[in-house]
DNA sequence: CAAGTAGTTGCCACTTTGGCAAGTGCTTTC
DNA sequence: GAAAGCACTTGCCAAAGTGGCAACTACTTG
């Protein structure tokens, strides 16, 4: 039989990390955000922000759209349906390290 | 009014590590643990365990007591208050991002 | 053409983390 | 009583993750 691996093992590493944790999160609730929406929200600068969207679009967990409203571009963010499985797994595996009944 | 920040700026460091997070989430659950055990629930090396009890005991998170059990030494690890309250406001802080409304 | 908006990218320095091997303190075995 | 074993601990180092800052792209407005 295999082994029964501790759950910290299962931890998404892209969502180990607060930023990405506060993006993802963020976009779960919200739909889509736009990329300025996000870094308000979170508060951060446009460069980090741009690093970490780029490693979780490259990830498959978002979706980014450029557009123009009215003279102005605006990028939007939306999780894909695999960002959104890797978020709710992952939510899944912390709740069952910190041995939330509801895990 | 002060401004609000985003609560990924009040996720406790320490307890962003997933070793770290796996420590404390075992001894909020069991009280005390020997170093022993922990090593065998979190699956880690003696080393790398030894290292962040370390660092959790430097932030007055756990206290380690050293005594014999027979003949052998027994390393115990308990959370101390302030740590048991750490563990459990960056839980919170979790659950706020992440938009539970048990938060 | 200069300047501004909305991001993006390169370069770099700092920090964290783990592996591995050697070391510590104490005890049992040959 | 020297060697070996147990339960950790520590030093050294290499790899990886992050953020800041400035320069750069692309497009529009004055």
């Amino acid at each position: 039989m295999t082994a029964v691996q501790h759950p910290r093992h299962r931890l998404d590493e892209l969502l180990q990390n607060p930023v990405r944790f506060s993006i993802v999160a963020a976009l779960d609730r919200a739909g889509t955000l736009g990329f300025g929406e996000v870094r308000d929200a979170v508060e951060i600068t446009d460069s980090a922000l741009s690093k970490q969207v780029a490693a979780l679009e490259a990830a498959g967990y978002l979706a980014v759209g450029k557009s123009f409203v009215g003279k102005t571009p605006r990028t939007s963010l939306t999780l894909t349906r695999h960002g959104r499985a890797g978020w709710r797994a992952h939510l899944a595996t912390l709740r069952e390290i910190a041995g939330d009944p509801s895990a």
